[in-house]
DNA sequence: AGTTGATGGAGAG
DNA sequence: TCTCCCTCAACTA
C-alpha cells in the first residue's frame, strides 16, 4: 500500500519502536544479509521518509548513547549510515511493536530489525540498500518537494507545472515534480478538484494548483493517521449516501480510483479507465471535464 | 497448477 | 514506449 503515507507513517512507527535503540539487524532471506551483517548491533537512530523513500539512521557501530544529530540530517557525524528502502509497487514493511517472542520469518523476509519485545519485517521492497549520508542526499536532491515534510514548497512543483506541456496526471505521478504522491492520490485528488488528467500542466491556474497542494497536504496526513486512503467528503460516505460500503485491500473510501464502470457518487455517471504511461487512470467524464466553460465555473 | 495484477520506478532502445 | 524486477493474493482451469 505505498503511497507516501505509507512511508511517512512507517516513519514514525519505527522511530517510535526502534529510534534510540540497539537492533538487531538481519535478512532471512539472503539478499539483503551482507549489509545487514555490518549493521547488526548497531543503534538505530530514527527513520525518515522523503516521498516514497524511506532511511533508517543508524549510528556508527559499537557508538552508544543519544545522538546529539537526532532530526537534524544536515550535520551528520562521521561513519552514520541509512537503510534507504523504497517498497515499490507491493512491497511491505510489517512493524510488530509488541511482540514477546520472535518468530520464525514467513515469506521472503528480505530485512528484519528486532529487539527485545519488538520486530519488523520487509517484503517485496524494490529497494533496500545500505548507503552513506552522501548517497542519501543524492536520492533526496532529485525528489521535488513532499506535502508531508514541513519543508515541502508547492512552488519548487508549480514552476515544473505551470510551464509544461504534459498531462498533469503525468505531472502529480513524476516524483521529482512531486515527491510522495501516487495512482490513488492522483486519481482522488483531480476528482475532487474537477480537473481531468490529460489537461496540460500550463493551462491550471497558479490557484488551482495550491489548491491542490493544499488538499494533499490534508488528505496525506489523514492518510498517515489512519494507514489508510480515504477522500470521500462528508456527504458522500457510505452512511450519508446509504450506500454499501467499499470492500477492496486497502479499504478506503474513494470517488473513482478503481471504480472503472461504477457511478460515480457525485453525478452517477460511468467512471472512466484508461492507460497512461503504464498506469491505470480513473476520472468522471461528467464531474471532470477537458475543457470547462467560464458559465460552468 | 498456472496466470494476473497491484498504491513503483529504473534502464534500455 | 517497452521490459524487467520485487512478492503474494486472487483469480482461472
Amino acid at each position: 500500500m505505498p503511497e507516501g503515507h505509507t512511508l511517512h507513517r512507517l516513519a514514525g512507527e519505527l522511530t517510535t519502536v526502534f529510534g534510540d535503540r540497539q537492533v538487531r539487524v538481519g535478512s532471512p532471506q539472503g539478499r539483503f544479509a551482507e549489509s545487514a551483517a555490518q549493521l547488526d548491533g548497531a543503534r538505530l537512530i530514527d527513520a525518515e521518509a522523503w516521498g516514497k523513500h524511506l532511511f533508517i539512521r543508524f549510528a556508527e557501530s559499537g557508538v552508544w548513547g543519544r545522538s546529539p544529530q537526532r532530526g537534524f540530517p544536515g550535520a551528520e557525524p562521521p561513519g552514520v549510515r541509512f537503510i534507504h528502502v523504497h517498497l515499490g509497487l507491493y512491497g511491505v514493511f510489517a512493524v510488530h511493536p509488541d511482540a514477546p517472542e520472535l518468530p520464525l520469518p514467513v515469506g521472503q523476509v528480505r530485512l528484519r530489525l528486532a529487539r527485545p519485545g519488538a520486530y519488523a519485517d520487509l517484503r517485496g521492497a524494490t529497494t533496500c540498500a545500505l548507503v552513506t549520508a552522501a548517497e542519501r542526499a543524492a536520492v533526496v536532491a532529485k525528489a521535488g518537494p513532499d506535502p508531508l515534510r514541513a519543508d515541502g514548497d508547492p512552488d519548487r512543483a508549480w514552476h515544473r507545472i505551470g510551464r509544461s506541456t504534459a498531462p498533469i496526471g503525468t505531472l502529480l505521478m513524476d516524483q521529482t515534480v512531486l515527491a510522495g504522491v501516487g495512482n490513488v492520490y492522483r486519481a482522488e485528488v483531480l476528482f475532487r478538484h474537477r480537473i481531468h488528467p490529460l489537461r496540460p500542466g500550463k493551462t491550471l491556474r497558479a490557484s488551482q494548483w495550491r489548491a491542490i497542494w493544499d488538499d494533499l497536504v490534508v488528505l496525506m496526513t489523514e492518510g498517515v493517521r489512519t494507514g489508510r486512503i480515504d477522500t470521500v467528503r462528508p456527504e458522500h460516505t457510505p452512511e450519508a449516501m446509504g450506500r454499501p460500503p467499499r470492500v477492496d485491500d486497502h479499504g478506503g473510501e474513494v470517488y473513482v480510483y478503481r471504480r472503472a464502470g461504477q457511478a460515480c457518487h457525485v453525478c452517477g455517471a460511468q467512471v472512466r479507465t484508461e492507460v497512461l504511461g503504464g498506469r491505470n487512470l480513473f476520472w468522471c467524464a461528467r464531474c471532470q471535464p477537458v475543457f470547462r466553460s467560464r458559465a460552468a465555473r
